[in-house]
DNA sequence: CCGTTGGATGACAACGTTGTCAACGAAGTT
DNA sequence: AACTTCGTTGACAACGTTGTCATCCAACGG
């Protein structure tokens, strides 16, 4: 930028107005400067601009994985809601790991991002109040936080998964199966307490016998799928609670060519092109990752006295044929 | 800073030498900073120090869709190696728009990026020739700059389509279809000549009438299974260019109940749980991430003295099935 | 006892911007 | 003619760090 200055032959500060479009610069001048950006391929430095006013044009996204459909998709809403704000964006991968997100979080803290949106992994966030206090907006997408109050956006889980037992409930089942992941993973209790409400809205007793927790591996799965089909009255039905369960559980059932009917939550490329469809309880990270980053921005604004706010998103039930097997 | 200096009673040099693990620093003040700084919440400003240092800890990732899962999961090697560096990335999506594509990487330089991996989306990188003399290396991924000299990590795009295209032959087909993408788009080009050279070696004279090439789309796809299966002498095996491509005539033949042979290029999530499973040309998109990062960062570190390296990284064929069917 | 060495510490400038404020000249007012 | 107003311009400090260099004191050798 002294280059530039040097070259138009005027100060610092004039460079800067123009670079900042403001008004009160003379129209000759104004050209000059242009001219002599363009000739020495000058570009600001938004790292000294944000050190002067105090924002970095940047928000951290951290995720459990980036390289999942599920949040690469929410990932790719949020970049659209900051691209609109001029704002780039930082993804990280927890990888379900807690110290790995503080780790990514207070990496991000340090790079002055303006606001935070985070898919919890650990169960204590507490390490981000000093953050907060000084200023940092944080939202929480998918599961809430563990030990503080704060911005959260979230599937209805157990609404969700209610639907998609009433779904194979419909269709005459009574023994249903559930597989969902780890009990200490909250999407995991919230579908779990869905397809409990579910059963015992429809006056069916609620029995352990049918009801795997654990995290999703083919072992796990087989595991599982061994519990619910091998006795004297099998599981005629299964809701398996998160995509990764769902493809190992398809792929465990197409080894022992069994078939029951099916109902997965979360959507799940190609669903529609196996046979049967699969059918799902779809939940939308485009939704999710829009609001989170929605949110957050208007936090960033300044919109900052109100209580926390909790956002709840909708799961929809797609049909597409293993959903609706009916019962023997 | 200066509050940790003035509270641990200090100077801002000390702080800043026990911020950075200098060794030459009193046990005794040593401790009395970590324990401001801990009281303090004090957590180090890299904006200012990227400004002070000329290194921003940062690197640019300029992708087609943050969401696809092949872009998603080059991400993701990206990101993996980066974070081994202490670098964070900023991922951004050009949605195939060449303005979109430039806007991004200029802002990512505006950020000081220390460098820049780019998917190219345009057909002119010129515009990146003033930032890489500035010295911000950039590595190209699975296509080539424009009209610019650089580092590049690409597919092996001809020798895996003609891999396919073996496989295909060797199952007696004779009539192979191929649908690529737009013909402008560099490994739709590529692949089609693999395509051309493997039936070529095989004798069996090329022809138009078998391929299509056009931006994918159900309503494009329709069309190419039109042209190959409606005539006289049906095409009995089709090698498809591109995922998108793929999944779209999956559903069209499943439509049409029609089947022929199948290689798909790219590989596809769930492709082993389709009737038949789908044989597919994979790439190894993680492996084109993570070689992409190492040379970039081999260039930060300063190895700058050699000429532009490409890296080409081979496509493997893996049967599932539906590349397997013989010829009728 | 003095000069030298070496390690710890701090003062200061600099990185590239922008906010603040003062200076300036032209135009308008009394 | 003197005074005010207004818009344009630039000097300077500040943002939060770190590199450079000077200073200081202790230990050491002659």
């Amino acid at each position: 930028m002294k280059d530039v200055a040097a070259s138009a032959g005027v100060s610092l500060k004039t460079v800067s107005r123009v670079v900042n479009g403001e008004s009160n610069v003379n129209d000759d001048l104004r050209a000059a400067v242009l001219e002599s950006i363009a000739q020495l391929g000058f570009r600001p430095n938004a790292g000294a601009r944000g050190l002067r006013q105090g924002r970095s044009g940047t928000v951290g996204l951290l995720l459990e994985d980036v390289a999942d459909p599920f949040y690469s998709i929410l990932s790719r809403a949020v970049e659209e809601v900051a691209r609109e704000r001029g704002t780039m964006v930082f993804a990280g991968s927890s990888a379900e790991d807690a110290d790995r997100e503080r780790e990514l979080a207070l990496a991000f803290c340090e790079r002055r991002v303006d606001g935070l949106i985070v898919v919890p992994a650990g169960t204590s966030h507490s390490y981000l109040l000093p953050e907060m206090r000084a200023g940092i907006p944080v939202v929480f997408v998918d599961r809430p936080p563990g030990d503080i109050e704060a911005d959260m956006i979230l599937t209805d889980n157990r609404g969700g998964s209610r639907r998609g037992v009433e779904h194979l409930l419909s269709h005459g089942h009574r023994r249903i199966g559930f597989i969902g992941d780890a009990p200490e993973i909250y999407t995991a209790g919230e579908r779990l307490r869905g397809y409990r409400e579910a059963l015992e809205a429809a006056g069916i007793p609620f029995t352990d016998d049918l009801v795997t927790q654990a995290r999703p591996s083919s072992a796990s799965s087989a595991d599982a799928l061994d519990r619910l089909l091998d006795g004297p009255s099998p599981a005629t039905a299964l809701l398996c609670g998160n995509s990764r369960t769902t493809v190992s559980v398809l792929r465990e059932l197409a080894r022992r060519s069994a078939r029951l009917a099916l109902v997965g939550f979360d959507d799940v490329e190609l669903g529609d092109l196996l046979q049967p469809g699969l059918t799902v309880v779809a939940q939308d990270p485009g939704a999710m990752g829009a609001a989170a980053a929605r949110l957050l921005f208007q936090r960033i604004a300044g919109d900052t006295a109100g209580p926390p706010q909790t956002v709840t998103i909708g799961a929809r039930l797609i049909p597409r044929g293993s959903g609706e097997l009916p019962a023997p």
